[in-house]
DNA sequence: ACTTAGCAAACTGTATACACTTAGTGCAGG
DNA sequence: CCTGCACTAAGTGTATACAGTTTGCTAAGT
């Protein structure tokens, strides 16, 4: 079986913009791979080996077998008995499963934040919108992509609800896995139009319209992946073959 | 600070009536812990020494640890660095996040339902509805528990979506915890009947109905919880202070 | 030339050892 | 009698050692 050999390298450095980095050795590494995988530094199917992980670390197996484990609950990496760490390869199906559940919860979270926005964080919202905005116009493709991703998370947020915004940051992980996967041809601009379309439904309360408004958008994220299922797919399908 | 001293060997036992154990040696450690918190049988605020555990079970500490690490991601024990793990011990704020949760995917799920349920799972919930029953009338107290809560990942097992059942699980298994702690005043009885109701609705189809029935369920657990700090919270939270 | 058996290197899974932190106990001083 | 400090036992955090498995290679046989 030919896997894809990638630098395992790729996972050293911290990415500029986010959030301080954690405290402990294991949340460090944790949060590296996770990141290394959504930028795309991390091919789907890349074996990831406990030794060299510790060796670029600077910590014992043990530390890194603890950071694949959380890794492997958050699905972003498989691990196969005795044969080792993987970066995960989500099929059509959990792709499907993981959309639906976005649907589901994304379209009552609109709902429900038409209902108990304030001002202060309608403005909130304006200001991600412009983030993006700028983004699009002059950043990085990595930088869109993370703040395309973080509107999501950031409505999540908004409710309140730390339970809800862990399991809207996992569920958001794993799509950012799924597209790269099945390269999306959703452009960052569509998109974009699409958050503010959002974004001015719950301006103006109108619960149904941005339910109905931040469904069509998952939809058609989801639908531009499943149409096109492009070269670098089918290299990776025949991969997983062998 | 003291905290309840609860016999360890509680964990030692499976329960009947469940899925077949786990091959993995963590696995059945994660299960069979789980098991006896969500059973009442380990009380929130029990210190679980690794060393004890890892008798109890004859593996070492390195599986334990594992164990633990997965319970902590459940949030069914809570981690202190240098100090162990401990069963959890969900705040209000907390228990009001996650119903405010489960209100919302349960409601979308129930409303999905009546789009897409076949007869054959139609016939499904009732049996279980069935068995809700038999259990209330002849059952012991933690069977009729486990039915009551399977109703909700019977749902959403009937979607079809392996993503979506983890997640209320995990949210079911911290329900029945945040239960345990603010003892609830709802009765089985009214639980199983409002069941009924849901079912029944979901079988004439109507969306907006079974949402409404299923909230309106949810928000019952939840007022029942919060108007009924009895006796036990107030020892549990005299332990927490000092 | 192609398949297959066997061997060696690499890697994973578990146990164990050891350093460090915390918590409890007893004793001395106020 | 109460307070504060040193000491000790218990327990956690990490590294390391070792056993078992997988994998890729080599070589013999068809």
């Amino acid at each position: 079986m030919t896997r894809p050999r990638v630098q395992l390298k790729a996972i050293g450095e911290a990415t500029p913009g986010k959030a301080l980095p954690p405290v402990g050795s294991t949340d460090r590494i944790v949060d590296s791979i996770t990141n290394a995988i959504v930028e795309r530094r991390l091919m789907p199917g890349t074996k990831l080996v406990e030794q060299k992980i510790a060796d670029i670390f600077k910590v014992s197996r043990t530390i890194v077998r603890q950071a694949l484990n959380q890794l492997c609950r958050d699905r972003l990496v498989t691990l196969e008995p005795a044969r080792g760490a993987f970066v995960a390869m989500p099929g059509i199906e959990e792709a499907r499963q993981v959309f639906e559940m976005r649907n589901m919860i994304e379209g009552a979270l609109v709902s429900e934040l038409c209902v108990r926005i304030t001002d202060g964080q309608l403005a909130q919202l304006q200001a991600h919108l412009k983030a993006e905005d700028q983004a699009l116009a002059k950043g990085s493709v990595s930088e869109r992509t993370r703040l395309l991703s973080d509107f999501h998370v950031v409505l999540a947020q908004l409710l309140g609800n730390t339970v809800l915004a862990e399991v809207m940051q996992d569920l958001l992980s794993r799509s950012q896995l799924i597209s790269l996967m099945y390269q999306s041809a959703h452009s960052a601009e569509e998109s974009h139009r699409e958050h503010e379309q959002v974004v001015e439904a719950i301006k103006q309360r109108d619960a149904r319209a941005a339910a109905r408004l931040m469904k069509s958008h998952i939809d058609s994220v989801e639908r531009n992946l499943r149409t096109n299922p492009d070269s670098t797919d089918l290299d990776q399908i025949l991969q997983v073959k062998g």
